[in-house]
Parts: C-alpha cells; structure tokens; sequence
DNA sequence: TTGAGATGGTTGCTTTGGTAACTGTCGATT
DNA sequence: AATCGACAGTTACCAAAGCAACCATCTCAA
C-alpha cells in the first residue's frame, strides 16, 4: 500500500510556507500594519510601472478582479492612489500613486528587500537552486 | 532608490505558486471534487497515524482548531470518519476513519503520489535543491 | 445607425477562515 | 469536597475572497 507523509507532500509544504512567510511578512508593513496582501499587490504594482489600468495591476499580480478592484478602493480612500477615466476608452480608469502612496511605498521597500535578503541569506548556498526551482514550477503552472 | 520586482518577490511567488499548485491539486481528488483542502488534510492525517484526537490533527496539519473541527464535522456527515468519547479525558474524543473513509483515502494517494512525483520530474536535477531549501525555510518558520 | 457581442469594472450573494467567547471536563490546591 | 485555572472542542460573529450577475462602454458588422 503507498503511504503518503503529509508533512513530505509538496503542495501541503508550499502551501504552509506560504502562509507562514505572508504572515510573518505582515510585521514588515511597519506603522502600516492594516494594509491587506491584495492592497501591497496593488501599491507594489502601480509603484513599479506608475499609471496603469485595473484589468493590468490583475493580470501582472495575479489577482481576481473583485479583488483588485476592492484593493484600489481601499488604497483610494487611504488617499494614496487616484482614478483617472481614460479618454480613449471610457470604460478604463487610469490608477497612479499619490506622493502619500509613493511616501509609503518607499518607507515599505527597503523592509521588504531585507526580509527576502533574509531569507535568501539564510539559505547559504541553496538560495539559487531554489530561485530556479521556482522559476521551473512557475513555468509548468503559468498564470491562467 | 531601491526597486521592487513583484513577480521576483519571494512572498508573492511563493503565495502563487502554492495556490496555484492547491488549484491543481483539487483534480487529483477524482470523483470526490467536493472535497476541501482541510479535509484532504485531516483524511490524510487520520489514514497517516490511526486514531488520534483533533487537537493533534491541527497540530500536524498545521491547521486552526475551528478549521479542523468544521472539517471533522464535514467528514463526519460524509461518514468518512467516526467520533468516540475517551473515556480517560472525557473532553477529546478519538477520531478514526471509516471502511468508506479509508477506501477513499486509498483511491486518492496514488493518484496525489504521481501528481507530486510530475512536479519532481520536471524539476529534475533541480528537485533535490528544491527540497532542501524547503526544509531550510520550514526550519526558519516553524510552525506555531 | 443600430444592434450584438465583448470588455473594464463594480456589486450582491455565498463560502471560507480567523478571533473570541462559550461549554464541559480535568487537575490541582485548599 | 469545593473551587480555580487550564484545556478540548464548538459556536457565533466578522473579515476576506470567489462567482455570477450587472452596468456602462466599446467594437464590429450588417
């Protein structure tokens, strides 16, 4: 009979790592402890290629579009984005950061870079091999 | 300034990856699609150890008290598994699996086994580096 | 031009998960 | 024995997330 160790399965290891670092990254939020997962995404996103749509913040972040959609409210009544309808086509909105979102995004970064650094650093020598396991298993499950 | 790459961000590919590997994994539950993950886990659990408490299933499968309760419920109705009162600590009670419940349970493990085992092939050398790391990164987060 | 289908985004409904409060039982101390 | 704090498990309540329906607008074709 094949036995199966649920603390050795793949999924069940990845899926607990996962949570355990999402949940351990949360204190890098620093003063900024209520800001959701969904919410960085966004932040992060918009941060790295300035102005873009809600279809696009989706697709580059993985996230549903209710989702994002939620997330930009949020971040829009924290003032640190703004919507602009796009003239070329109505039904988009143009998302950018406000100084206020940038000013956050900033103060976050250097935290966030350090708690990855971290991790990477503690792994020694097994940090890259596992850079391109990873790479491998996001190219046999690719986004949608 | 220093940058921020989401898609390179180990938190995020980490959380994708997991969900979408647990995405996957659901078509490894064959007839039984409804199945949830907790209760994938404490099925997985109970056939691992036998008789245990459901206390030591969270504690194992790194799940919370409600989950793993809601869970035990959801199995229980299914009559997957079966509850009995101990009678040295009349606040546990022993939960095993049923002949239904294990029949279950053995029509799944091959079938999780090669879904894994495809994960692992593909990675190829890079598996063993792969695993490593996890464990690395288990020992850095552990549980609780 | 108008009508049909596709698309960006939001909202309502339902499911799922976590926190905290609760119930019943145990162990220890008096 | 009576009481108090700890503990196993459940439940009630609330936040987060997905699905589907919806609205407004666009595109394309007759």
């Amino acid at each position: 009979m094949s036995k199966l160790a649920l603390e050795h399965f793949l999924p069940y290891r990845l899926n607990r790592l996962s949570s355990v670092v999402s949940q351990q990254f949360r204190a890098v939020y620093g003063p900024h402890h209520d800001l959701t997962v969904p919410e960085w995404r966004v932040l992060a996103t918009l941060a790295q290629f300035g102005t873009m749509t809600a279809k696009a913040i989706g697709k580059h972040s993985s996230m549903h579009k209710t989702k994002v959609s939620r997330a930009v409210r949020a971040l829009e009544e924290r003032r640190w984005l703004v919507r602009r309808e796009s003239d070329q086509d109505r039904r988009e909105e143009s998302l950018s950061l406000t100084a206020p979102g940038l000013h956050a995004y900033r103060e976050i970064v250097p935290r966030a870079l350090a708690f990855e650094a971290g991790i990477l650093a503690a792994l020694g020598p097994h940090a890259e091999p596992l850079l391109e396991a990873l790479a491998l298993m996001e190219a046999r499950f690719p986004v949608d």
